[in-house]
DNA sequence: GCCCTTCGTGCAATCGTTTGCGCCCACGGG
DNA sequence: CCCGTGGGCGCAAACGATTGCACGAAGGGC
């Protein structure tokens, strides 16, 4: 005896345009266009009589069969690090935000930084024929943005650039100098950096620009002061500890991520210094949290929801087939408590 | 002179099972049971001929059509309220990466707590003709699960609960015992709560769990010092300052989320006074980054990689027609420095 | 009164996949 | 030698929506 399969509950079947137009008495092809956008060809009193019937007969447009007939899917695949990292998961939803407003629908991919992860999480999104692919997560030597291009897939780098591709970013390198800039001003001299990913351009070049400022002022950063790490909090924690470690432990801190800086507040604590008083501290992105922390974080401010918005503005007018070209977005220090005036 | 449309670049013809087919000199419904998970009345040789084909081609399954053909998208729709909660980034991480390992794909919403924008959004999901609904954002008195039931669309309901649907939860009323039970261990006896939005089972749960606590210790809560909230850190300063305002502001405070426990570390510096020292703090979920603040913070925590695998589980059984029991996972209280012994 | 538009609608092909059914051939047994 | 069997494969019909084309009727100009 065969084991019982249990069957799914018979789901009532969905109403389709047939549906419609069996009780319309009219052609499927007829309440089609009845129900399009600008209905043309048709009697103004006929596309009322289908558009009310299809409202009271709970009618749905099938999007799966609709993109079959038309190639496009009116979907856009959106790769990220990961959603618990605040920084992204605000991109992404003002991306979403966009995105539908222009009625697209988004498809939102955890790629955890793992190149294999990642590949298997593309082909998925390649296989539901995405209109287009908005990638968060791009490092250095990645290839993904090529193949894409190579096939023909419409795509925009959003938040870490990669040359030669479309994106839309924050200028990072500035940003690192505004941070280096405003230390140097209150005096600073030893400081550190949790630099990040070395790999995303976003740690690349804020560190880059924060070292390269230091350097010019003619105080150079010798290189155990400049310590990589993952975007995390924990990662945050490790790093600080490595650098309150030193011989000559810094009298302020750069980390290139507010959930870095989240973290280092916790190794200075764990070193008995107070955070500001004692060392001083700059973060990036100026998140929410970062204004109402125990001790407000100064940070350099990038406007997520605008580079999420440019994105999906670029990539459609990639998939119009127009000519889109990258944008660069200017950042902004925002002064909070972790770096007060030094009392000498 | 009409406007001349920009026509879009000429995307190479993506390769089907047709463009296989006529490769392996075969028909394509050969090619589709070749390729099929176990290929069945195809001889062996036939089936890696085709493989080998398909991969050198490039060939990818159309999702769209197949799931036009078997009715099923292999895609499940997640209900979010927004995803720069953190809570509920975790949980749909998790889900995200139990779906992917069952073969389906996830396509989140963020309702933003608006009726209008998550009917907008649901819609969306059906008519990509999902197969299932995780909701993670349900209300008092939400309709959204009824209608799902009746229109027979499995669905699950994880973190916030409701009478009558099957959900996967923590036990939110204990956990706002839990951390009453500890506060009275402490010698606090005028508390605070910040207590969320009422409407959501957590909110709602995790502050009657506190009160009922207290209460039955002979503290009951005046209502002054319940102040409900959204979930983030913004609304958490603001709720605080509440509490600090009072003519006799409490000795401790329960937040029933860690971003909101956040935001009331910084009122309760603004009102002058010390974290932990002055003021114990509770918050709850236990983030990553609760740990690692510059005073660490007590936390209840919940398995929200758990909930989200669970609730995967619930709902892929559901699809499959198997009936599923609703489940409550048990919180734990993590003790840290915001609660630290009352010096008397 | 005839022809040519124009408008409103129906017809049918098409997108890529799946799957029940039937055909052909080879093989083995009687 | 014949027939039954079954493995291996092709055929064609779906699934639901879109769209170029054709067709019929109405209307206007001559």
């Amino acid at each position: 005896m065969k084991e019982n399969p249990v069957t799914p509950p018979a789901r009532p079947r969905p109403v389709t345009l047939a549906t419609v137009a069996r009780h319309a008495q009219v052609h499927v092809s007829t309440v089609s266009r009845a129900l399009s956008a600008d209905p043309v060809g048709i009697g103004a009193d006929t596309v009322l009589r289908v558009r009310e019937l299809a409202a009271v007969l709970g009618y749905r447009r099938n999007e799966g069969a609709a993109g079959l007939r038309t190639g496009s899917s009116r979907l856009i695949g959106v790769l990220v690090p990961r959603l618990t990292d605040l920084v992204l998961a605000s991109i992404y939803e003002s991306i979403d935000a966009a995105a539908s407003a222009a009625g697209y629908g988004t498809v939102v991919a955890n790629t955890l930084d793992d190149p294999e992860h990642r590949r298997a999480r593309l082909d998925a999104l390649l296989s539901r024929r995405i209109d287009g692919v908005i990638i968060g997560d791009s490092h250095l030597g990645d290839t993904v943005a090529h193949e894409l291009r190579s096939s023909g897939v419409p795509y925009v780098l959003v938040m870490r650039k990669l040359e030669g591709h479309l994106s839309v970013t924050t200028d990072d390198y500035r940003g690192g100098q505004l941070a280096a800039q405003h230390l140097l001003e209150l005096g600073h001299r030893r400081v550190g950096v949790i630099a990040g990913d070395q790999l995303a351009s976003t740690g690349r070049e804020r560190t880059l620009g924060f070292r390269r400022t230091f350097e010019s002022a003619g105080y150079p950063l010798p290189d155990p002061c400049v310590v990589e790490s993952a975007f995390s909090t924990p990662s945050g924690l490790v790093a600080a500890e490595k650098l309150m470690r030193l011989p000559e432990p810094p009298s302020a801190v750069f980390a290139v991520h507010d959930l870095l800086a989240l973290g280092a507040m916790g190794a200075i604590r764990d070193a008995g210094k107070r955070v500001g008083e004692d060392v001083a501290l700059i973060g990036y992105n100026d998140l929410d949290l970062a204004a109402t922390l125990p001790v407000p974080l100064t940070s350099v401010r990038s406007d997520l929801q605008r580079m999420g918005t440019l994105s999906v503005e670029a990539l459609l007018a990639g998939i119009k087939g127009q000519a889109a070209a990258s944008v660069l977005l200017p950042p902004e220090l925002i002064v909070r408590a972790t770096t007060p005036p030094l009392q000498v």
